[in-house]
DNA sequence: TGCACTATGAGGTCACAC
DNA sequence: GTGTGACCTCATAGTGCA
């Protein structure tokens, strides 16, 4: 969208732009509705119980095994002839009529809300909405079928495939890009479903096609030949469905001033403690997601659309210790009755570095540092500073005070001497975080490496506060899936809530943070089992299974994906929810959703 | 090859003045 | 409402050295 133009030219260009997003998207919508209909076949619910039929076409049996009625069919290849695609649009036009029998199409479609409690289509939304959400988790039921329909449809292309290349044609002949199925193959293993598959690619296609840092010719683009009004509605009810609120929103997600979530144990600003989570959201298990707040436009929305429309807290954790750190957590744990760590941390600079007080000039009024980022302030930067305040008996004039100001306010450096000042050592950041002294210290990890991961850590006060309310469910421990676990913040801040840790599955890239991870547990002497893994995509359906019924599924999960395109300190590439590493975000969403259908079907 | 060090703004929010 | 400037940001790539 043009950033020049005005909100109310905006919300205009919206709807064009979001009505041609529902014409592009049509193929999700279209698997979203075969990966619906092939359960029903396969349970034997009713008509599509038919999908065996002896003495038909393998054609029709396609459709069938779909879901679609025989008189649907017959009616859509009479119309399209035997066009695999043509008779599939056709039938899921077909489909939303049937469904919505009382509605008429509008006048002005392309500036119909798709999102209006007024929709007189709203009986028939909840009722299609109701249809999904049952069907939307990722039960083995639903993959087989849609597996099944993949068989199907595959023997009748081609048998001298591999595997892989059938799934890419299965897929591909449903309207997704072939480059698309092969960058979500990658992405989600080879032992991905088709759920996971056609899941992926439809978040990443929503993403990107909201992604104002992305140019309009980039975003996907429109299926103008097979578009409709009914079909748009129908897309539109899917996207509802699973995420049921934010998709064509006019408000992006605004941080809240001060920035205290639903509450924070210091301020005695009284805070939003009255939250509605969607019933789909509850647990088990419980979830917990991090980012940093100041995230390009429109990321929090995408994050809360796909954690279920949950409302971000946004918290500086300046409010828990001596250094700001502004993070969006989407969770659904209560708010009610929490507690902090104690001992409350030290909240200023110089409760905190004690020795600093007597260099500190008064000149300077920083009480709290800034974000712990991953480098620090150059030797060369502080010996500038140093003799641009040498120079001058008394105060240095204002245009130095602002110079130094400036410079130790973007690399939190803090006065150990006389006209001195230096970055924080890495112990101070552990502390300043709430780790233990020396938690990423020693084992082989470099000086270097322990500013990275300590600056892309949790603040450990911050998180706990909001784990408290666990402390009294679980009183005999949790099983915890922590995933982009990192210098393991979230077992940390667990751990000195007093909660026993009985299963830990982490999952880290680093090799030097996993080590220090299992460092720290050993040192702790945890009784419980810590499982790590190195990458988000070998937690696939069937490791997940197998970890839930070794030992009855878990009860949070937790974890921060990468920031690293979501960062401000980023130059290079900011790329949004899009980039090469904060797409992992889509991994988290998986993953939970995976847990929570594995979890559900066993209960 | 690994580590330490260094230089490198953009993008967004907010307060404030007009 | 609009323009302006201050402020802040879980980072990255290049270089030199052991």
């Amino acid at each position: 969208m043009d950033k020049h133009l005005s909100e109310e030219d905006s919300d205009n260009i919206d709807w064009d732009t979001e009505d041609e997003l529902e014409i592009q998207d049509t193929t999700f919508s279209s698997c979203r509705d075969l990966r619906t209909n092939g359960q029903y076949a396969i349970s034997g619910d009713g008509e599509a119980s038919s999908s065996s039929v002896p003495g038909q076409s393998t054609f029709i049996q396609k459709f069938l095994v779909m879901g679609f009625s025989e008189e649907s069919i017959a009616k859509a290849i009479e119309q399209n002839g035997e066009n695999s695609d043509l008779v599939l649009d056709a039938l899921l036009t077909l489909k939303a009529i049937e469904d919505s029998p009382e509605e008429q199409p509008s006048a002005s479609p392309h500036l119909e809300p798709c999102i209006n409690s007024d929709d007189s289509s709203s009986e028939y939304n909840e009722n299609f909405l109701d249809d999904v959400y049952e069907e939307d988790s990722w039960s083995s039921d639903s993959d087989y079928c849609t597996n099944s329909a993949k068989q199907c449809y595959v023997k009748e292309e081609s048998s001298s495939l591999s595997e892989k290349e059938q799934t890419i044609l299965f897929l591909a002949n449903m309207g997704y890009p072939v480059e698309e199925v092969s960058i979500a193959m990658e992405r989600c293993g080879p032992e991905a479903s088709l759920a996971e598959l056609t899941d992926f690619i439809c978040a990443a296609q929503m993403a990107r096609a909201e992604d104002p840092y992305l140019p309009e010719d980039v975003k996907p683009k429109l299926n103008h030949g097979s578009g409709g009004y009914k079909k748009r509605k129908m897309f539109n009810q899917l996207c509802k469905s699973k995420k049921p609120r934010a998709i064509f929103d006019e408000e992006t997600i605004r941080l809240p001033k001060p920035m205290i979530g639903f509450g924070v144990p210091t301020e005695s600003v009284p805070a939003i403690v009255r939250r509605t989570i969607p019933e789909q959201a509850f647990g088990p298990p419980f979830f917990y997601y991090e980012n940093v707040a100041l995230a390009p436009k429109g990321v929090w929305d995408t994050i809360s659309r796909f954690l279920y429309d949950i409302e971000p807290e946004f918290v500086d954790s300046k409010y828990f210790c001596a250094t700001a750190r502004k993070r969006g957590y989407i969770h659904n744990l209560p708010v009610e009755n929490r507690f902090p760590l104690l001992p409350l941390p030290p909240r200023t600079i110089n409760e905190a570095l004690p020795l600093t007080k007597k260099w500190w000039p008064s000149w300077d009024p920083r009480t709290k540092l800034n974000c712990l980022q991953t480098a620090i302030g150059s030797a060369r930067l502080t010996d500038r500073i140093r003799k641009a305040v040498e120079a001058f008996d008394g105060e240095p004039p204002m245009r130095v005070q602002k110079f130094v100001l400036d410079q130790c306010r973007k690399w939190n450096l803090v006065w150990v001497g006389r006209n001195k000042v230096a970055p924080l050592e890495p112990d101070e950041f552990e502390m300043l975080l709430g780790f233990p002294k020396n938690h990423t210290r020693g084992g082989g990890i470099s000086r270097t490496d322990r500013y990275k991961s300590l600056g892309n850590s949790f603040q450990v006060d911050t998180v706990a506060y909001h784990l408290s309310v666990l402390k009294d469910m679980f009183p005999n421990g949790m099983n915890v899936l922590s995933l982009f676990s990192g210098i393991g913040g979230a077992e940390v801040a667990l751990y000195r809530l007093g909660i026993q840790l009985n299963n830990v599955v982490s999952v880290e890239k680093s090799e030097v943070n996993r080590n220090i991870v299992r460092s720290w547990w050993e040192q702790t002497n945890q009784r419980g089992n810590l499982i790590d893994f190195d990458d988000v995509q070998q937690l696939n359906g069937d490791r997940l299974e197998q970890l839930i019924d070794s030992f009855g599924g878990f009860d949070l999960l937790i974890g921060g994906s990468p920031c690293n395109n979501l960062a401000g300190s980023n130059r290079v590439s900011r790329d949004g929810l899009e980039g090469k590493e904060s797409s992992l975000f889509y991994d988290y969403v998986r993953i939970l959703d995976l847990v929570k259908s594995i979890m559900s079907r066993q209960r």
